[in-house]
DNA sequence: GTCTATATCGGGATAGAC
DNA sequence: GTCTATCCCGATATAGAC
């Protein structure tokens, strides 16, 4: 593996993200990738023998990054409150770098499930520790009593969707402005931890 | 047109319906729509002369099946909390007979937001009337004060989200339990009630 | 309106030179 | 490792009979 070999993995790979983000695993083209990574079909076939390899290796290292130090917030020993407050934060801060990946996770996991579902489970994924993680939190203080599942997917829920619909909701709340929006997801963090933690207050 | 001429056509537009939700435009097969509709290729280009065109009729009914009586609901003289209580409900009721729609929309609008937005504006979607409406409801009474948009947002994440992203969460948190799954959806609707109008109280 | 057969073309994949 | 040229299949679209 000479050095013009990993830049040039690293340059498809890149590319590869951006295209499969935008346009999704079909709507893709291998033409487009390789214009994106300043090479030709040929050679990304070289690198990748075919372009569902090629997929599936995007797929993999877009859920790696992003199951990012997340998993230690959440089992670090604070207040739920306090917990909650710093998971969302650093969730919006994550998504905001990748704004593409929960959109692209959740459209591709429809076409494919058990498939994907698998690179999920090799990253060592495991809801149930969380989800206990969560529970022990909520009864140890004088919250408003709440299933731990339902919390949990409250969060995502207003992390994700507002990031993951935004070619949607920025053209019809806000005019298509840019700007606005990106105003909007920053002062987002602080919003739905607020909300949030007001909801669980008893 | 004749009679077979319109069952035809429905029977294609239902078929095309949910081949599209489930691969996308760049994913569906013209051979699948023919097949689940019970017809062949030829006849497809007969009544919609191209994919493309199939397509964006499609959309344009998924969107206008999806906004539904709620625009009613919105306009109801009833407090903020009954208000929500009735949206939620409403949403969450219409979105389990259509678990696909809403990601379908947020995923074709961002392959091709300016053309499929359009789709939008011919449908005659108001926000601003919307948000004015939302905002003075908040203005009422003694609820904590907060962005009618975040507000918005909110309401549809947490709606949505569970829904669009079924195919992970379920397998994630619920051993892919469909039973399991549908019963925490049915649930869910008194839950985020709760949880937005507690969210709420100052 | 509905079918079978076929034209056409785009795009994934390969061969082979350098 | 990287390129050009090419193969080949699958999918959209059309022609034309019934």
């Amino acid at each position: 593996m000479a050095d013009q070999s990993t830049n040039t993995q690293t340059k498809i790979l890149e590319a590869a993200s951006r295209v499969f983000q935008r346009k999704g695993m079909e709507g893709a083209r291998m033409q487009e990738i390789a214009d994106e990574a300043g090479i030709n079909k040929a050679l990304l076939h070289y690198y990748y023998r075919s372009k569902d390899k090629l997929f599936l290796e995007v797929f993999r290292l877009a859920i790696h990054d992003f199951i990012p130090g997340i998993r230690d917030i959440l089992f670090r020993d604070v207040p739920l409150t306090q917990k909650l407050d710093h998971f969302i934060r650093e969730y919006m801060r994550v998504l905001l770098e990748n704004p593409f990946v929960p959109m692209f996770i959740i459209h591709e996991l429809q076409r494919d499930p058990d498939r994907l579902f698998q690179v999920f489970v090799e990253a060592g994924i495991d809801p149930s520790e969380i989800l206990q993680q969560v529970e022990r939190s909520l009864k140890d203080n004088d919250h408003r009593s709440m299933d731990p599942k339902h919390l949990m997917i409250n969060v995502l829920s207003l992390c994700i969707f507002p990031v993951a619909g935004r070619p949607l909701l920025q053209r019809i709340m806000f005019d298509n402005d840019g700007r606005a929006y990106e105003a909007f997801l920053e002062e987002r963090y602080q919003v739905v931890s607020n909300f949030v933690i007001n909801a669980l207050q008893s």
